[in-house]
DNA sequence: GTAACAAATGAAACAAAATTGCACAAATAC
DNA sequence: GTATTTGTGCAATTTTGTTTCATTTGTTAC
């Protein structure tokens, strides 16, 4: 099976929003059984439909509150020079996101720092190191509005 | 108390990667029975530190491959129209992640689509159909290189 | 229509995990 | 020094997750 059915969807809205719901509770509000919400489950795990299962760390509580938008643009793209670049986000623990984009820019990437100043060795780190970069533009966050990986399960019919 | 040890931190970096490794598990790992884990997610819960338990869901199995950037930029800062403007975004679900930043661009905007025919619909909407959105500029996700909700753990002494 | 089959389900038994109570140890306050 | 607070491990208890199995539901073949 590929398909979700509204009983699949029903219950990973509520996983979207707190996995920690007991398969009990679940059943009750999508009606079914908790071994019936346990094998969806599982079967949504094994297929990669539940990709992961997360705590989000308030990130103000621990000390890094800031939160910054940059947009990189590549000297050069070939393939080569992008994938290394790629490898040098992912593993750098500050980049909280990176998207390989078209458009004005090449990279967006999402950044959470202690501090400007911390930001500001970072830029050395991954920006002024990298000659394939020519250019990079900082926003930053005054309000984060809405924050989440969810995925509007609303209009699903497949 | 308010400040995390080592211990809480080793706790958050597991919990931050897989929030459903059973607290033997963690406990065995950091040092700590199960019941000193469980009690120190407890009061990380409840002070905010662990802001959500969630499940991440797969955007492309479940038929919304188009991940989108926008620059939104506003005729007015007025607080007043910034504000509205703040409570559309939360309240659209494509709308997956909204910040609200300085710089070039007044909102930064990740949005999760099922077609870039869906997103002109939404355009059309959250976009034209608000009179103090001057401009915004849109680049599409060619690759999700990084995503997550991530907080770097590291370099805590706190 | 009905027989045969496959898929999914609920109830119950079972296993595993989370939670609580309690006594104790370390750190802090006085 | 003692009293108090805070956190801990262990063990008992409770809750939750998992598996089993008989039944139901839905589908296909005849």
């Amino acid at each position: 099976m590929e398909i979700l059915d509204k009983l699949d969807i029903a219950i990973l809205k509520i996983l979207q929003q707190d996995n920690f719901t007991p398969q009990r509770d679940i059943g009750q509000q999508v009606g079914l059984s908790a071994a019936a919400v346990q094998r969806r489950m599982k079967r949504m795990k094994e297929e990669g439909i539940i990709q992961r299962n997360i705590s989000v760390v308030n990130r103000e509580k621990i000390g890094r509150p800031i939160t910054l938008f940059v947009e990189v643009i590549m000297e050069s793209e070939k393939a080569e020079y992008i994938d290394t670049t790629k490898a040098i986000f992912r593993a750098t623990p500050e980049v909280q996101q990176c998207y390989y984009v078209t458009g004005d820019a090449d990279f967006v990437l999402i950044i959470v720092v202690p501090s400007m100043h911390d930001y500001e060795l970072l830029t050395r780190r991954i920006f002024f190191g990298n000659d394939n970069i020519k250019h990079f533009r900082t926003m930053v966050a005054m309000d984060l509005v809405k924050v989440g990986l969810d995925v509007s399960l609303d209009t699903i019919l497949a």
